[in-house]
DNA sequence: TGTTATGGCTAATGACTGTTAGCCGAGGAG
DNA sequence: CTCCTCGGCTAACAGTCATTAGCCATAACA
């Protein structure tokens, strides 16, 4: 998997605007993920994408912005599918069965930037930080509001809505630990598995 | 919370010995929970306990088997706790909420280990990073193990125990994210109360 | 009282790293 | 044909850090 360097020491100036900035933050993705941020050195990065460390600085304005880019940029998706994903039900067994579904196939389909995600907190300088904290406690109210609701409507039945909340996304976001594709399971069989499993949690009679 | 450094700078042979090993180690973890393993300096691990940083090297090797030692340890109590656990009872149902308690227990009671064991596996170098993922293979297979007797014997229900088993291990974990003590429930309360959710994701009428 | 091991300390080593400065070739614009 | 911008490059800067070397005061011990 070598990447050819270039050897042409000029630029191509027209040619496909923010192409490398693109390939850039992939590779940054997939280090970060892989090693870690603090293990991963723009060299590393540079070389993904067949440049040296520094001319990385032409596209991007430095590392932690790309940290930042990736953990903000899922929290955001995470947010966002959970909208559609509850707006397209009408029963809260089906709203959450629904959010529960849009969660697992994003850390099915990005489970990189979910392992970054998840992994890098710490190493997100602030205002950064608390920006992607306070998305997260946005998104797992999100979940337990809707567990809540479902408590009040009689449809489900739990001890503790945090609880529950808590479990359901811990057991998805773990499938970003080991999905594979090609594995035992697709995407989309997973995401309806793990569906269940949450009504299960529940307590919803299904 | 500043500790006092040493002003003598003879050290104080007989007493205590292993004492401040043991205040190097813990403090090491905490550090390593909260900043990260790369993000740690050896003087950051020397000013918790008072010293300077060259001078861990009198009581600890380096600081990779600090970590080395976090992480073997964390895997070895998670698994000889399994094996109690279940060794405790006879039904498969009370295996697996015997386990499962055990499993939450130690990540509300030891959440540093369990987090440092969760985040820091790509900073442990070969051969241990071998070592520990071989230990949460064999921890996972026990769990697999007891939801496919449990479904043989037909008292537990799913469709997959591999998920079911991850699904339930990823919960468990997710606790020591956000436990801490005084807060909504004890350990014991929340020990039960993940055993009840386990039992309801094998789907085991009890 | 003299000796020695312990466990502090500072200084130094050697390596690594994010980022900036400045150079330059190529291709497009005029 | 000339000029300018783009996007490479190398060199340099300004740290940081794990670890080693070597010094020395204390306290236990003979």
């Amino acid at each position: 998997m070598k990447v050819e360097r270039q050897h042409r020491p000029g630029g191509v100036p027209g040619a496909l605007p923010g192409d490398r900035a693109a390939a850039i933050r992939v590779a940054a993705l997939r280090l970060f993920a892989t090693q870690g941020y603090r293990a991963t050195t723009m060299a590393d990065i540079g070389a993904a994408v067949g440049i040296r460390g520094p001319s990385i600085y032409k596209h991007v304005s430095g590392k932690q912005v790309l940290l930042a880019e990736i953990m903000l940029g899922t929290m955001d998706a995470l947010i966002a599918a959970h909208a559609e994903a509850t707006a397209s039900a009408v029963s809260v067994g089906d709203q959450l069965r629904r959010a529960v579904e849009a969660h697992v196939r994003y850390h099915a389909r990005h489970q990189l930037e979910a392992f970054v995600g998840n992994r890098e907190i710490a190493s997100l300088d602030q205002p950064d930080r608390d920006r992607v904290l306070r998305r997260r406690s946005t998104y797992e109210r999100g979940f337990r509001k809707l567990i809540e609701r479902g408590v009040s409507e009689g449809a489900f039945d739990v001890r503790s809505a945090r609880l529950a909340s808590y479990s359901i996304l811990d057991m998805g976001m773990g499938v970003a630990n080991w999905f594979h594709d090609g594995g035992e399971f697709s995407v989309d069989q997973l995401a309806y598995q793990y569906g269940d499993l949450a009504l299960r949690v529940v307590g919803c009679q299904a």
